[in-house]
DNA sequence: TTGTACGCGTTATCAT
DNA sequence: ATGATAACGCGTACAA
């Protein structure tokens, strides 16, 4: 006991080699089907089960993919796990799981834990302003970035078009009347945060209407930064008639003030939520994310060119490539003619 | 290029021996300050990265946790899934995540790759009815059980006490008068919602009052399961004043149904949630789980446990321990006195 | 069809 | 204070 068989524990027991041992478990073609059977039924009693580490050094890598979020309590993201990860499974990966709350050296220290644990590759989702330490590390294997954007991170990106996203919802409300429109949205320091803020900017400027900048709030993508902005929003002299919000926790946060205020919706102010927790299904109008097609889409293109780098020696000319999905805007209660 | 720096480049680059580089790095008391200078700005400017699997092999054990559970979207697999994720972290392990949506065969499967790379432990959310193999790969480590409870599965437990969660929320609706009270549940192949039903009846019979079989519905733990029982529960000819949900998603699919047929909470009917999903923190009464105290303490425990276990050679002979969390009623708007 | 032998990157033991 | 060497479990080129 407290020992694990190995294939040498096999090989004794049997009276073989081990690597007639191994070649049966592999189901090596020059191995008559008798001492498969033989092996197999030995390994089976004997609990054998192959040691990933010891076969991924031999072979030179691994079957382990990292994803790094900076939350999976997020709805978002946790779409995103759950699609990446059925993604590794399907292919025999396994997902190695880490969180950053968006803190740099916190950052750091992880992904230096997953490059020695060797993954094949990296799926991040990366803080507003990564260590330069992080970068070089990354930069070790294949690397995928998702919905943010940077560009010192020289790999391929897969998103929304967030400005589209944003004057989509933005251009709603103009077009029911509503001009004193609040945006609560993420700082500039995130290519999302940026993006957004345009696209709101953009639905304005298309209508020939100015942008009313007093009534943009701009922070941490978190909870409370938004219940904050949205209170002090509201205690304006020119209260606003409708609210867009510019990611999942800032919707919640709109919320949650909203229904502490008593207000509602939409016959006190119209929102635009974002993002697709299945609990505003009920009554919010909202920017509606493919988080789970990203996910897939991001993970086959990194699972595919995990094993084409396999093949050719270095395919490292990869040309920065980035896919655009489709954000939408779903129509529900939350929202009404101004007014109204 | 295309070749990872190791010890032995290192050692030959600065023409000292393999050992004493590995020494440098690891800070061992008997190698010269000088020496350790040197080998730490070469190890650096070489961007050398420890291998861990290696290590992992010659030490006998891996830095690696299994955390197996049903659905990461779901915001409390979200929450257990971030607090060990962060325990993980900081004492120095890397959580490697595996989704199973209850489906025994994925489990059975994703357990085994867990087990081939010799995670360190395994903190699993089991499925109802694994199968015979996975309960034998989660023998061979250490190993602690959440929430559900499998008797086959000799791993303590840590969860919450469900039938007074149920007792009380139920209890609650009692006081306000409430007599047709629905349950939507999870069915019995689970000891969740086992235990929930059974204090879900408790209430009732405390109060003196039979348990209105007729208006209970039990089944899987999915949004559309619970949408469709409410339906029909609605659709009776006594119909519930009140209805308490059994599980995450069950609440979830109640409230969209609610939604869908425009019934109001809690002038129509009154509702007591189960969890802590943000969204829901601005009217809805709960049942709130303490999922991060569960996840710290379940991971703070097998960590330690795995600690133990390398210096004492097997402490086998554990106790079936359980650490019984409460969860607690949060009285919100969604409840009202019968007939207000 | 099966066996032998080496190396993957580390760490630990024993020597110097 | 440093070096040589064995071993962890596996896969594969080469030999038989």
């Amino acid at each position: 006991m407290g020992h694990e068989t190995t294939l040498k524990d096999l090989a004794r027991a049997l009276d073989l080699s081990i690597s007639t041992v191994a070649r049966a478990l592999s189901d090596h073609p020059q191995i008559s089907e008798q001492t498969k059977a033989r092996v197999r039924a030995a390994a089976s009693v004997s609990g054998y089960v192959a040691h990933s580490a010891a076969r991924a050094m031999r072979r030179g890598h691994s079957t382990l993919i990292g994803l790094i979020i900076p939350d999976v309590e997020n709805e978002f993201y946790g779409t995103l796990a759950k699609g990446l990860a059925q993604c590794c499974d399907q292919a025999g990966f396994q997902m190695l799981l880490a969180i950053t709350e968006d803190d740099p050296v916190s950052e750091e220290r992880q992904v230096r834990a997953l490059s020695e644990a060797r993954v094949a590759g990296f799926v991040v989702v990366p803080s507003p302003k990564p260590l330069r330490a992080t970068f070089g590390l990354l930069a070790r294997g294949p690397c995928v970035q998702l919905i943010r954007r940077l560009d010192e991170l020289a790999a391929p990106w897969f998103g929304i078009d967030e400005e589209a996203a944003l004057r989509e919802a933005t251009g709603h409300l103009l077009g029911q009347g509503h001009r004193r429109i609040a945006y609560v949205g993420g700082s500039l320091d995130l290519s999302t945060g940026r993006g957004r803020l345009r696209g709101f900017e953009q639905a304005f400027e298309a209508a020939g209407l100015s942008v009313p900048h007093h009534l943009v709030r701009l922070g941490r993508p978190r909870r409370d930064f938004a219940s904050d902005a949205f209170s002090s929003l509201w205690g304006q002299p020119e209260q606003p008639t409708a609210v867009v919000t510019g990611g999942a926790r800032l919707c919640a946060g709109v919320l949650e003030v909203l229904g502490r205020m008593g207000l509602k919706i939409p016959a006190d102010i119209s929102v635009v939520g974002f993002g697709d927790a299945p609990w505003w299904y009920t009554a919010l109008t909202t920017i509606s994310l493919p988080a789970r097609e990203i996910a897939i889409a991001s993970g086959e293109f990194l699972l595919r060119r995990i094993r084409d780098g396999r093949r050719e020696a270095d395919s490292q000319n990869t040309p920065v490539y980035q896919a655009i999905h489709r954000s939408s805007l779903v129509l529900r209660a939350s929202t009404a003619p101004v007014g109204t």
